[in-house]
DNA sequence: TTACAATATGAGCATATGATCATATTGTAT
DNA sequence: ATACAATATGATCATATGCTCATATTGTAA
């Protein structure tokens, strides 16, 4: 495999990660995981959003593992499942903090 | 201004600074930057890229403060203009390295 | 079994996004 | 002034994205 493609790769993947960050949406579940476990009505009730809506968002974070889930009879709970992503948006959000 | 705008305000900042690295062509610009100032030609001509489309994605870095320019003669140097957010991409290049 | 609660899923829609094309603008040199 | 080089800009188009609606699925308890 020539050198350009596994650059390409590369940026691919980082852009990807970068996008899972980029929404409001998963901004805002992601640090409601920072804290505590939840189950999908939990984030839904907490962020005022359709349960359809926060369902979606979690498929696409957990596709991307950044959080994963364990089920407890009916509820499923959520919680974060990377490290080094959740530090880059605390990092972010320090930063923005400070600057402001 | 109550407490949920103000954090409605820090996750709308920090989702538009991913956002900016949510595209891997604005991620290459700011790679190849990262190593040396660049006219907008040469950066098309190193991405094989449109010139157009370069320009357009410079002025999108340069509204968001993450590139700065400085002009010669007809040619527009771009370069780095902030360190926080170069930490944020090489930090997750580099991540990514190690874990495939 | 039925009824219910929690969650997941697919379709549809409005908006956002990134690239390209053609053209405009700016500055330089002759 | 003209010709040229480098860059910027606006319009357009195809695709991506995020949300909502309606409905399906799953698991539990009576």
């Amino acid at each position: 495999m020539p050198y350009h493609s596994i650059e390409n790769e590369l940026i691919e993947q980082s852009s990807q990660i970068f996008k899972a960050l980029s929404d409001p949406t998963r901004i805002r579940i992601l640090h409601l995981l920072f804290f505590k476990e939840c189950s999908v009505n939990e984030i839904a009730n907490q962020l005022e959003m359709n349960q359809s809506t926060i369902s979606h968002q979690l498929k696409y974070l957990k596709q991307l593992r950044l959080v994963k889930n364990r089920k407890e009879k009916t509820t499923n709970y959520y919680s974060l499942d990377d490290n080094h992503v959740m530090n880059l948006l605390e990092q972010t959000l320090e930063h923005i903090k400070h600057t402001n």
